[in-house]
DNA sequence: CTGGTCATTTTTTTT
DNA sequence: AAATGACCAG
């Protein structure tokens, strides 16, 4: 044994050494923000290897690629060298988890082991064409509340033919119809949407007993990371493979539970005890993250919850600062009221960039800070992983991909036929896709038979004909197994790019948008050059000989799945050395040194389309208690009195959060009372001049230290500008608060 | 068939 | 504000 309890257990709390000890039997960990739940995970598994138990037959399961990455990265040490077979250990995504094991069991699925995997855009894509089948009119039908709905139905493990069976009024009687021919569009194209691939897996896992069995015996152990955001399907697909054996290993935390809206089932968490009467439950309520002041505050606020589970957060970390919320006339104070602050954090506390983090509800919110920090010249990421691959041309570039790893993929093909233009219109692709219906064919067979498509000109049939052979060409060396395939992936993803002519169409123009859009494709090409396919899964028995060369399509298979499944918090990069700007949602599982939280104002946080059930206010809450929790030592929360949002200027409300914060746990500061003095909200943008305490904030930030010729020294509490002149008010050590005007009191700065 | 302009619309969060 | 979609002139 390589690794001794001593290195397992060091440093850790009773209730984390119990958690790591457990060995067998159903385990919930009932998880706080910041206290210590990866090394609690990380660390069982490594005491679960230590104890002998084959690596294969551990499987961990996350929500984002990057928890798997870290996980994996903290535990690999733990393995002890030669172990056979150590690189058996499962640490997947749901998602990716459950894709490996449709591909491998296509046939038991009832799928086609090439299926494409439809994004939301895709499926938006699907639906349309779908509501068109159904005979309803896009107008009332929007793909994305139908969209919601079919996710739902999935996420519940509801198929077409059960919804539209006990749909009992109108509206669910509708979209059942739309489900149905959703779901025949899917199939035709051999396409699976993000629900699918959980259901799918659900699904195969109640029908095909061999497979069942198979899965079950090889997973021994299952550990489940966010046990509070499984929706239904991922619940079935757990308490599945752990029904022989119950050894489920759940870490969560109610508290942070953010996903309701996709499907996440609270209930799942709240009542694992129910579904595991031997359960044994460990809470962990220490943070060993954040400072007491900002634990206080989120205690605080998260007590208004009332469906929860009471937990008695506590830090050892001492009081520490206060967290600051302040109010900004609009939204471009706002943003450099946060690139100052994080100024100060880094030039004076020195605090590194990537230690700092700006978070809020809604992606809109970055542009604006992005210029900000553009302006200041403090290097920053905005974390949306799905941001590269949702581009135009990268999109187009990709459908050109998914083409050709699956030619049924109709959706993809129908978006490249003419993408750069080579006088494939609409015409002619009405008449080739008539054809295919009555024939019963794909699209891209009828694209083989054009000569027999009738009504087509001269013209349209050499222009179709020359883009099958294309076709053809890309296609034909792909599922040819063995050779060498390592490095063809680029080769081919550069070669679909020029000869498809996606590259020339942004060649001619100088324009920068085009010259960006071909660095795009550029980087495209060097993702899937740089693209290293993930090892084939090997179990019990297997050797560690180096396995066969996959073909090519596999590996564009992998590329392509790798593409579908990215997550934002898979940009984050902690060795980039810049400030994260991210949602909140993006940023659970993170710590920073220093967070701002921006935008907290009412239909904001809480967003206006959340604010009207409790169920959903509360999830709005718990973002909030996500958001305030990421912070180690800084918290920033600010507002604008004024923000413009999809071009309409609007006066806000302090978000009802605010004033949920225990007051005696935050300092409050006010730049923005010029607002509330003026009659016309439109003209309270920032003109350059009057009081806006912006720059008195900048000199005398809250918590500075000053010295006053007869007061002496003393610490700022908050700033507030005034008609008059911004106010400062000041706790002097000797003779305790006072309120100061700063234009007369001549604060000196102090540190 | 192509490429432009004008009108209309936007659920916030994501695997 | 931005992005899509419909429509129309070449």
């Amino acid at each position: 044994m390589v690794v001794s309890d001593d290195v397992l257990l060091a440093n850790l709390t009773e209730p984390q050494r119990e958690a790591v000890r457990h060995v067998d039997g159903p385990m919930l960990v009932l998880a706080g923000p910041g206290s210590g739940k990866t090394t609690v995970v990380t660390r069982r598994v490594g005491q679960l290897i230590a104890l002998g138990i084959p690596p294969w037959q551990i499987l961990a399961l996350t929500f984002t690629n990057k928890a798997a990455g870290e996980m994996r990265q903290r535990i690999e040490p733990m393995l002890p060298d030669g172990l056979p077979g150590r690189r058996g250990l499962t640490v997947a995504t749901f998602h990716t988890f459950c894709v490996r094991l449709l591909r491998r069991y296509a046939d038991e699925a009832g799928i086609s082991p090439r299926f494409s995997i439809y994004d939301q855009a895709d499926q938006r894509d699907a639906i349309k064409r779908a509501l068109g089948e159904a005979n309803l009119s896009a107008k009332n039908w929007t793909p994305a509340s139908v969209g919601a709905a079919i996710s739902q139905a999935k996420n519940r493990l509801q198929e077409a033919d059960a919804y539209a069976g006990q749909a009992s009024d109108f509206y669910t009687r509708c979209i059942g119809k739309v489900y149905r021919a959703y779901e025949k569009i899917l199939a035709a194209n051999d396409a699976l949407d993000f629900d699918d691939l959980l259901l799918r897996v659900a699904k195969l896992l109640r029908a095909a007993e061999p497979v069942r069995r198979e899965l079950q015996e090889r997973y021994q152990y299952l550990l489940i990371d966010e046990y509070q955001d499984t929706n239904h399907a991922q619940f079935v697909i757990a308490h599945t493979l752990a029904a022989a054996h119950k050894n489920i290993f759940v870490v969560g935390d109610p508290d942070q539970s953010i996903y309701g809206w996709r499907g996440a089932d609270i209930t799942n968490i709240l009542e694992f005890e129910e579904h595991y009467p031997k359960a044994r439950v460990v809470p962990l309520g220490q943070n060993f993250r954040s400072t007491g002041h900002i634990v206080e505050a989120a205690a605080g606020l998260i007590r208004h919850n009332r469906r929860r589970k009471h937990k008695n957060l506590h830090t050892e970390l001492g009081p520490g600062e206060h967290p600051t919320v302040a109010r900004c006339s609009d939204e471009h104070r706002e943003a450099t009221l946060v690139t100052d602050e994080l100024r100060r954090r880094h030039e004076e506390d020195g605090f590194a960039w990537k230690d700092m983090a700006v978070l809020y509800r809604i992606n809109a919110l970055s542009r604006v800070l992005e210029e900000a920090f553009r302006a200041a010249q403090i290097p920053y990421i905005i974390a949306r992983g799905t941001a590269f691959y949702e581009r135009k041309e990268v999109k187009d570039a990709l459908a050109y991909l998914r083409v050709i790893a699956n030619p049924r993929d109709d959706i993809s093909l129908r978006r490249i036929i003419n993408t750069p233009a080579r006088g494939i219109g609409k015409t002619t692709l009405d008449q080739i896709e008539i054809f295919a219906i009555d024939r019963q064919l794909g699209l891209r067979e009828a694209l083989g038979r054009v000569d027999e498509v009738e009504g087509l000109s001269a013209r349209a049939r050499t222009a179709v004909k020359r883009f099958a052979k294309t076709l053809g060409e890309w296609t034909a060396p792909i599922r040819v197994g063995g050779g060498e395939v390592g490095g063809m992936l680029g080769e081919l993803v550069e070669r679909v790019v020029r000869e498809s002519g996606l590259e020339a169409m942004y060649q001619r123009s100088k324009a920068e948008e085009d010259q960006e859009r071909r660095e795009n494709l550029g980087e495209l090409i060097s993702a899937a050059a740089e693209f290293v396919p993930p090892e084939p899964d090997r179990a019990a028995g297997a050797s560690d000989d180096p396995p066969d060369e996959p073909s090519l399509g596999a590996v564009l298979d992998a590329f392509l799945e790798s593409v579908a499944l990215v997550s934002d918090a898979d940009l984050i990069d902690p060795s980039k050395g810049v400030v994260t700007l991210m949602t909140l949602h993006a940023a659970k599982g993170l710590e920073f040194a220093v967070v701002a939280m921006v935008g907290l104002e009412e239909g904001l946080l809480p967003h206006r389309r959340a604010a009207e059930s409790d169920l959903e206010l509360e999830e709005e809450r718990r973002l909030c208690f996500v958001g305030i929790t990421r912070a180690k030592r800084h918290l920033l929360l600010t507002r604008a009195a004024v923000r413009t949002h999809r071009g309409i200027r609007q006066r806000t409300i302090d978000s009802q959060f605010l004033k949920e914060l225990p007051a005696e746990s935050v300092i409050t500061c006010d730049f923005a009372s010029d607002i509330d003095e003026l009659d016309d909200p439109y003209s309270a943008s920032d003109d350059g001049r009057g009081p806006s305490g912006g720059g008195a904030y900048a000199s005398f930030p809250v918590g500075c230290l000053v010295r006053h010729a007869t007061f002496g020294l003393g610490r700022v509490e908050s700033i507030t500008p005034r008609a008059n002149g911004a106010s400062a008010r000041v706790r002097f050590n000797t003779v305790g608060p006072k309120t100061l005007i700063l234009a007369y009191a001549r604060l000196e700065r102090v540190e």
